[in-house]
Parts: structure tokens; sequence; C-alpha cells
DNA sequence: TTGTCAGCCGGAATCGATACCACTAGCGTA
DNA sequence: TACGCTAGTGGTATCGATTCCGGCTGACAA
């Protein structure tokens, strides 16, 4: 076929062109390439050829602008080098791609501030829909914007006002962190240090996870919170304070991997044995928990499943489903032995 | 101000509608809002009131189509799951963004041929360029349309014949792998183990730097590479099969971070001393190098840096000028205690 | 023979913004 | 007074596709 030679005529070539080789109007060639049924075989056929011949794919950008959707969603994140949250971007690409959408990504480097503007920037490109994972989740602007504007929104693993009337993914914190509180304190623990990092939907679980646990057992609260940053700097300065608090806790929980990296840093370096003289769990699996010595106790969960769950909400809703939805995903406890005996 | 009744009365407004409330032309309008010089304060102010007033902002998909350029660049990798490629997206990306640019974003998933299906597709939506990690280096079909496309290209550590007109930024992988052979070498190390993904670029310099390093100090090519996929799980099957040889090696060397993870839990399992009984290094630093018992040997690499060099290079490009560039960009080995005497 | 209707096709408006061209008003100059 | 020039403005074609509307053709029934 003589294809490339008129192929490689011009960089593109467009309806009209296809229009004119085949002898036919441009509404013509729309409608063959559309799958409209009002086209006789001869035509498709006649089409189709010119199609091949010129190479031509057609310019989604003027099909976004005409038929008033972009088949593209936004995705805005606090930091994706969090394995966490590249986890989920790839479960949430891969399906929405699947499904005929492509993926803006954002990342907001921690800052509270271009969470809005990264919403602002999606609308203008008209994106059908937004996949967001807020910094901060009281931001008055922010809030104030995503209640007023009508595009299909999945929030990850944050509240948000039902004004908003956004679907959610959330994992069920308090499940797998109940069950972490309830190893530890079968094994004596009673003084406990809880390490989290900004006040978002998992830190507050977790934390409320562990105030409920010791109030079910009609247990003083003997616990110790440590909010921060979500960062390991603030892992290895909470831990420290803690270690050198006046009745230092005998196990620790460590809510997030960063949090986590850093905690064990500090542990490292003052040469704690865990699991003997201190109990650790950790959150969010991550390769080093099973390879450290002794192995890590985790409170873990599918995050690919997350992002491909929060695809599927959002295609719903883009879809035309009105009605939000709020999907909680299951967290899961694994023991290991960084959990021992209270001393 | 009365601006919210009025901006709530549709979704958005558009250019005709500021006109109108101005009482000006559009072109005015356009002029006013591009910043052209023919605008006098009057008509400024006028238009900037019903801007304000209506809460416009203009349509990007639109302008996109007339101004012949989208502001947005695509970004192809095989496994976002992968720090590494995390990593540098967030380089590439904040650059980007901070330039103006979107970033589309897709996963390849390990898939050679879906690299190709999203380059077509990235053209199709026009971004203004693109930036690749190739699955493959070698799969015709995906090299012969890079060389046929004008849009510009930056990849990402690969090889691509010049003809693609691409540029490249590479890490200097045989720097950092040549000093840590050397490194093994100077401990009495003769039979050295590596490791390596598929044969991508870096994968082959770091086979070439260890061949290199042997042959320039005149030694017998004692070394054992074995190849495969860039994954835990050859990373594993490798190290089982390399300790299990008639000639064991008594170093060890992970081209990768999944392959490192795969070895290092073989080396658990069979309570493998590191430093003492076998050495270890690994390539491509995570968390877990430091806080592994014993830490463990490393060649790293500023992988956000790759990814902001790659956006710089490409906004080159796309700014008009015409020669592919290759940058490349420093490795460094640091020695660990996963190091240690030969046997 | 005429009317009806389905099938198929072309023409043109449209999506929302840009940019070129033509025009006007106001000013300076011969 | 007539003319040219410039700053500022409006009108309109254009980017590349979609879609509505109307018209043509041929088959079939009355």
């Amino acid at each position: 076929m003589s294809a490339s030679s008129t192929e490689l005529r011009r960089g593109r070539s467009n309806m009209r062109e296809v229009a004119e080789l085949a002898g036919v109007a441009m509404s013509s060639v729309s409608r063959v390439l559309s799958g409209h049924p009002d086209v006789s075989p001869l035509m498709r056929e006649r089409v189709l050829a010119a199609v091949e011949e010129l190479g031509y794919r057609p310019d989604m950008l003027a099909q976004s602008l005409r038929r008033r959707e972009t088949m593209s969603v936004g995705f805005v994140v606090g930091d994706i080098s969090n394995s966490l949250f590249a986890e989920i971007l790839k479960g949430a690409e891969t399906t929405l791609r699947e499904a005929g959408y492509s993926m803006l990504f954002s990342d907001s480097g921690g800052d509270p501030e271009l969470d809005l503007a990264h919403v602002r920037l999606f609308e203008q490109r008209r994106a059908d829909g937004l996949i967001l994972s807020l910094v901060r989740e009281g931001q008055p602007a922010t809030v104030q914007h995503l209640e007023r504007i009508e595009t299909p929104i999945v929030v990850l693993d944050r509240e948000l006002p039902e004004a908003a009337g956004a679907s959610r993914v959330l994992s069920d914190h308090r499940a797998g962190m109940s069950a972490a509180v309830r190893h530890l304190l079968a094994l004596g623990h009673r003084r406990i240090g809880l390490i989290v990092g900004q006040p978002v939907r998992p830190a507050v679980e977790r934390r409320r996870a562990l105030e409920q646990v010791f109030a079910e057992q009609g247990l003083a609260p003997t616990y110790d919170v440590r909010e921060g940053t979500f960062s390991a700097e603030h892992g290895a300065r909470a831990t420290a304070a803690l270690l050198d608090a006046p009745e230092p806790p005998t196990a620790l929980i460590a809510g997030g991997n960063q949090l986590m990296i850093g905690s064990l840093q500090v542990l490292r370096e003052r040469g704690i044995a865990l699991g003997r003289e201190l109990s650790f769990v950790g959150c969010d699996d991550i390769a080093i928990t099973e390879l450290f010595q002794p192995p890590i106790a985790v409170v873990r969960r599918d995050n690919e499943l997350l992002g491909r769950r929060a695809a599927e909400l959002l295609l719903r809703r883009m879809r035309g489903e009105q009605e939000p939805v709020v999907e909680l995903l299951p967290t899961e406890f694994v023991p290991r032995a960084s959990c021992g005996q209270a001393p």
C-alpha cells in the first residue's frame, strides 16, 4: 500500500482532507468513524480507505470541544513519591484508561493552596472528573470551591462535607488499628505511643481507634499521641520525644510509612531491641517491614485496590449516576515479631 | 460585590457573555486577557469587571485548538508503583507545572505494546511533548513510530536511535557500578554475581561496568550475570540460583530496587550473614538500605533530579530549540557494612 | 401516476477562543 | 484644509470535529 508516502506528506491530516480524498462530505466521514447507522457499505469502504491512505486519526481536542467531554480526569495528591499514592495512582490510572479516559496528574507538594489551584486548573481543562487526596481536609477555600463545582469528584480517604456531593473511598483504619491496639494490650502494654501526621482522616481514625479500645476495656488513657507532618523527620522527632518522656511508652505505633521510617532510624540509633524492650507497629506495608530484623507488625491495606475503586466510583458518576457513594475498604493487622510481651 | 449571584447562574460563562456584559467585542476581551498592547485603560477596566462579575475563566480546550498548542505533555512509564519512577514523575511534573504545562500520565504496566499505544494516544490529544521510559528499547514498531513523529521527546535512561531525534537524560551507571565493583575487588572478592532486569540501558550499563573493571584489572571473568524481569520474583530466583551454583559468588549485586528486595528475602530465609559470609550491593537507594541489618551498600542517584532535568530538556525543545541534547547525571557508590572482606 | 417513507447523504451552524484585517477617531503636519 | 499616521476597536474566518436539518433517491402501495 502507498500509505506511508502520502501519510508522511504532512504531520497530520484532518477530516476535510479525508472527505476530499474520499469525495464525500465531512459529515459522512464523521458518521462512518463514529459508527452512526445511516451509512451505506460503499460509503464506509471509501471513507475507511481514505482514512487508511492518509493515516488519519481524529483530533481529540476538536472532538472534546464539540462533544463537550474531554475523556480525561484530574488526579491530585500531596506527594507522589510516597509509595502509598503511587500505588493508588497506578490502580486508578489503569482502570480509567481501560474505560477510555486519560489522566491529568498533579502533585501538590504538601501545599494545601496548590490543591485548590490544581482543581481550578483541571476545571479549565474541562476534566470530566476529579480524584483528590487533599493535603488538608479543612482548607475553607478549597472546600467551598468543591461545594460549588458540578464536576464529579471522588476523594481518597478524606472527610468532606456532604454538600460537596463527592463520592469517597475510605480505608477502614479503625478495624486494623483496633486489632493492633488489642494485640498490644493483650501482650500487657498499657503505655502506648502513637505517631501520626496531619489531622486528615487516616490520622484521625487511627487516633480514635486507640482511644476507643482503651475506653471499651475500661482502661485509663495511658497513651500518648504525637501529631505533626507526614514525614520521616516528624517520625524521628516524635519517637525521640516519646522515648525521653518521664514515663516512656512500652509500645509504639507509627501511623504511616514515612513516619515509620523516621521512627525506626531513631530506634536503630539508640540500639533498642524491638519486640523485647519496645514493641512496634507500622502502618501501610512497605518492603522494609518484612525484611527488618525483627520483622515489623503492620496494619496494611491494598492501595492499588483503593485506586481502582476510586476510578470505578468516578466512572459511575461520570456516566450520569447522581448519588455520591461511600465505599469502605478493609485494613488488616499483621502481627510480627516486633511486638512482644510488655517488660 | 454581587459576583456570586451572577456567577452561580450557570456552570461556566464564555467569552461572548463577557463581551456582551462589558458591551465590547469578543476580540477586545481576548486582547485584554492575553495582554495585547492595543488596549485602552478604560477597555481593560470594563472587561476585567465583567470577567470578575461572571467569574469567567477561559476554556483551555478552545484555546488549545485555536493556538495549536495544548500546554500539556505526556509521561509514559512501565510501573509507577516503583518508587524510582514515582520520584522521577514528581520532579518532572513539578518543573513542568511551574512552566505552565500539565501532565498527562499513563502506566504501561510492563507491556511494551502499551508504550506505543500511549504515545499514539497522547499524539491524538496533541500533547506538546513526551517524556518516555520505554519498557523495551528495541521494540521495532515503537522505535519506528518515534522516528516518524515530530513531537519533542525526552527519554529517561534509555537508548534510542539518533533518528528519533530525542533528547535523553541518562544516569552514569558505569561510574557508580565501577566504584562498587572496584570496592568489592579490593576486599578480595573475585566471584561476583550480578542480577539485572530487562536488557534496557541501566541493566546493560551495569553489566558493562562489571565486565570492564574485570578486564581493566586483567582478571579472569569470574562473574555471573543473571538477566530477567525487573521484579522481586526474579531477584529471588536469581539469588537462589547463584547461591546454589557449583562455585557460588562471594559478592552479590542487585541491579535495581525490586531485585534487591527479592534477593534480600532469599538471603534472609537462608540466614546468610551479609558482610561476613556474603557481600551485597544494591542499586537505587530506598529506605530499607539504611535500616537493614547490616546497612546495605548501594549505588545511588537523585531520581527527582532526573525528572527535573528531563522536564527542562523538554521545555527547551518545546520552545523551539532544535538540537536534541544528552545529559548524563552522576551516580554514587555508598559503601556500607554489607560489604566485607572476602572469605 | 402520485404519494409516502426509509435510507442515505451534504450543508451549515456550532463548540469557545484567537488573530488577522479593516475601519474609525484623533492628532500632527504640510 | 487635506492628508497620513497611530492607537484602539469590531467583525469574521479559523482551529477540527459533531450534529441537526433538509433534500434526494428509489421502492412500494394506493
